[in-house]
DNA sequence: CATGAATGAGCTTTCATTCAT
DNA sequence: CATGAATGAAAGCTCATTCAT
């Protein structure tokens, strides 16, 4: 009669996780209790810590799931034909779009992760993995001539993903902002940050002028 | 009959604040409980609500204050010749240098504002000061003809901040990244933004096609 | 997938309700702490917010029980032959009888009552029907010429209310005294109240004369 | 310079007397704080302590206040022609009239009295005087053959005491009652319960008929 | 006399976690 | 697999009281 099959145990797995990610989301890693996760669940307390060891596993599975999913976002973004609209497209969607409560979770992680190792070692590995896919297609842009081949791929990445943890944190510093208008200016800043300089000699000379 | 000392009073306040800020810094505002507070601060749990009405208060307080400071350091700024130098100045300080733990407190801040209503009118209220700030310094910098005159200010000065908040995370994702690198990349980038372009007409070109 | 006995869970539900009660009469509403409530009850204190979700609430479940009980006295009662008689066997029983502090719980509910506006309408609710089955055995007890038709029901039934209240308070104020002698004064003072006048038509006289 | 004057000193210990009366009018000998005393005194903490070296002394000192007031209007009383007359006015001044809180107070100092040794003390000693008072009135008014013979003074004075006790706790259980009903049917229990039955030979048979 | 700073025990309540069934 | 009873530490906060000035 017993059923150990273990598909349906992950099956349960991913379920509760996706009910703790809408209470992380909603309330914070701190602010969301483990009865708020079962309640959302809609299982037992004695039960959650049949598929989690700790609240901090938990934690620690939504850190790995939520930055898998931007890996994807960006594994997508790759897809297109230019590294600007591809990072636009998801600033807009991902930020000025639908559930702004996501960027406030994003910022819940990187305040976690600064105090809390072990999902500091997790978002910093992710980290690696989606700045070098970013950087593998700044360098295609750079083939391309459509980005500045002076800028270092890797650091321009993460100057990039900068950008958008930004964004996240604009969204919440001043919420009456117009999501066009905003994109427009991010699109002019990213574009003009990454763009050939016209002049190829400009270039060199610009840095030795220090503007 | 004689009022004692009002100034022993909100030195001691002062005092409580500091250790406040240092508990919060260090563990977050939902991380660190009042008894850290009082510990830091030497005084009994009791007494803290004498100076105090609630730990709520105390993160309010903790807000104001950490924002003025912010205000007044980009106040400092407006002293400066250039406003790409000025803010250059203040990244490489306040994010790459010291105490990379108040990027943190500032990415908790702005996390707890989402979800605290209190919290969360006080950022809004010092953003706009110190986005007006900002937003009178690129305005100077386009009369000057250091900026361009396309760019919004006050759009211009939200993704400027932004930039800023975006660094704070950098750290918190990548603390290998080389300090001088890191600024020096995000110096061409804030430049290039905010630069008016070489050839006048192709501002407006780039408007019509928009590019 | 069984839904584990609800009928345990009402049973300690009761016990501790039993025991806060014993708490409640010992050291009253304020004096007893949820701790005291626990320690009587024998649960950790974590485990009294699992039956019930505040002191308040545990308050007022003690108040419709304990006003549940005095309408069932008083139902007890109205089989009895004789109102006078069933309320002196109760004010003999529970005033002079046994257990005293029972009356200082009561005196503690009606302070309780007047200050705290969830447990006043609890208390509101239940004197009414309280005060209408007694209001009943009046009625009956004119119909039968062994109550004064002169008297309104409601109000004659309030004022019984009032003497068991204040018989309450007498044992505090004075708790030397004797049981035999006070039952048979109140059985008197309650006789002459209610019984008819023995003239019919001074009754009339009486109301006339604003005596 | 320093006035020792044991009179002032008086006077405040008076003024602190009368708000913290107020307080625990208001809110009830647990619920009132010595905080809330001393902000209603307009003291400080430290100042209320050379006044009372307790919390409990204060209550004591309302007890004994208040109670001295009861006797001094039971004295009152006494001047009146008629034991009857003057009771019902009492009755509706203190009970029915203005300030209801009054009423809550009594009855929380009567559980109070229950539980705390040294203020059931003092409201037994004080009880005993009010008795006497009230024992004496209704002497001269059976001297004066207003009052049933039979009745035993002070047993009779106890009963009449819980039937004001009672009525306080009327207004508790029924605000909505009608003072001008409600006296007048006090009234009635109180006159017909002291009166001398018209027939003298028909209260011995009444005895023993049980009625 | 008077202030208000300071204390520390205790309050109600929450929470992550464990255990018996 | 699943429940929910049970725990105990810790949270934010209040309070009567003491002490230095």
């Amino acid at each position: 009669m017993r059923k150990l099959d273990p598909v349906k145990h992950e099956e349960k797995r991913q379920q509760i996780l996706q009910a703790a990610a809408r209470c992380f989301v909603r309330d914070g890693f701190r602010g969301a209790s483990t009865s708020d996760i079962c309640a959302e669940a809609k299982i037992s307390p004695g039960h959650l810590y049949h598929y989690f060891p700790s609240k901090e596993a938990i934690v620690s599975a939504i850190t790995v799931f939520g930055l898998a999913m931007a890996t994807e976002i960006f594994s997508a973004i790759a897809q297109g034909p230019d590294v600007v609209t591809a990072l636009l497209a998801e600033l807009e969607r991902g930020i000025f779009g639908g559930d702004r409560s996501k960027g406030t979770f994003m910022l819940d992680l990187l305040a976690e992760s600064a105090r809390n190792p072990g999902i500091g070692e997790i978002l910093r590995e992710r980290h690696c993995e989606i700045r070098a896919l970013l950087a593998k297609l700044l360098q295609e842009g750079q083939e391309r001539g459509q980005v500045d081949v002076d800028l270092d791929p890797d650091l321009a990445a993460s100057i990039l993903i900068s950008f958008i943890d930004g964004a996240k944190a604009m969204t919440i510093r001043d919420p009456g902002l117009d999501a066009a208008n905003t994109t427009e200016m991010l699109k002019i800043a990213i574009s003009r940050f990454l763009r050939p300089p016209s002049n190829k000699a400009s270039a060199k000379k610009r840095q030795h002028r220090g503007v």
